[in-house]
DNA sequence: AAGAAATTTTTCCAATAGGAAAATGTTGAG
DNA sequence: CTCAACATTTTCCTATTGGAAAAATTTCTT
């Protein structure tokens, strides 16, 4: 299946209408299952029946406003609303990423593969990491995701700096588990880079909070 | 910028206005944490320079297709950008475990090692695991747990027996993200036995069943 | 300090979202 | 079959998005 999560951007208007047409089929599936009209759909998202309707049948993408008030009157997470080619994480949901077949986020001191961005929906976020050295690094703050982070180094040596501790080097085998919400740098120690295997928390979407736009 | 209005809108309108804003905040958050100028993020989304500018100011809501492309160019989920996340994990946290200095769990097929037994109430558990070949495995009751489960092959290959699947077999460096409920049973494969990374969700803190209405 | 280079914000405008209401389809009762 | 009640699609129009490029701002050099 598809091992190239990161599309060539080639075909733009492609690509969107065809997730502009997937976001229609879903979001008619969901109505339809729930067994409402686009007038009741209308009433319960604040949105005008005419939008329904063009954003059912493909003729036009929703705005971020729009969309999350239409979430809203389905009842479902945005993400479910979300074109992917993954589905998304249910009992029984099993998937394998070969080495080297992840999608890549480069920038200028990290290399990410985000390991398993097919799987929506995961409680947690695994994600491989080459670091360079840390002499060649410009100082930004790495990313940094309320929540907890752990980590493990697969080859070479790391820095890891925390605000407001000690800064603690790992060698190839350890691992560490910690809070990610601190803006933690990593970097490698030495000469070499150093490449590491990261999972997050995703925390997830729990009881959404009030002033979220559910 | 609308010199607005205000105080005659509706809240409707607020609603809009102060989502749009939180999302802007979001946006601009992690194209920082990751060390990316709107002009990088620009080329990785597909988005005009302008149009991040402005979604960051909160003076513009994207549409559908545009905000997947920014999902996509943050390396972030969707439902990432939908909703900011207090970090509720007590901050500060951070443990480290050398290579070989983890406590020991050794039963008849696996020898497995807990990672960061001293951090409780994490939200992830890391475990280390060394497994026996196939064929000198006892079939006995596996562990399962109801939850996701992510695993990474560190040497060796692994064979993976999910119920009602096919096997798989993971080389090294492969990885794998599943449904754990399902009594998974992992063995090498071939003659050396196989050393893997295991991380499983917490229970407990399980998501809430989204089908489950009400 | 002045100028260059890079980054962000504005400006302008074409393309499109999105609502109100009219037009078109659909269903069901008599 | 006709009419009526309801559901969906079109039409028409205004407000907003979103891109290209110019202006402004910040950052880096010399």
């Amino acid at each position: 299946m598809s091992p190239n999560s990161q599309s060539a951007l080639s075909a733009d208007a492609l690509d969107a209408e065809e997730s502009r047409t997937a976001l229609g089929r879903r979001v008619k599936e969901l109505r339809e299952s729930r067994g409402l009209t686009i007038q009741a759909l209308s009433d319960r998202s604040g949105l005008a029946i005419s939008t329904i309707s063009k954003i059912e049948r493909g003729l036009m993408a929703p705005t971020y406003d729009r969309f999350s008030g239409l979430a809203r009157g389905l009842g479902v997470d945005v993400s479910e609303l979300f074109s992917a080619r993954g589905g998304r994480f249910e009992p029984g949901t099993c998937a394998v990423a070969r080495k080297g077949e992840f999608g890549y986020l480069e920038t200028e001191n990290y290399t990410y593969e985000m390991l398993h961005p097919d799987v929506r929906d995961k409680g947690m976020v695994p994600m491989m990491g080459t670091l360079k050295p840390l002499q060649q690094m410009q100082f930004d703050r790495m990313v940094s995701h309320p929540g907890e982070e752990f980590l493990m180094v697969l080859s070479g040596r790391l820095i890891v700096q925390l605000e407001g501790r000690d800064d603690v080097t790992l060698n190839e085998g350890d691992t560490m588990y910690f809070d990610s919400g601190r803006g933690p740098l990593y970097a490698a120690a030495g000469e070499e880079p150093a490449r590491i295997l990261v999972v997050c928390t995703k925390l997830g979407e729990g009881r959404p909070d009030p002033d979220a736009e559910t």
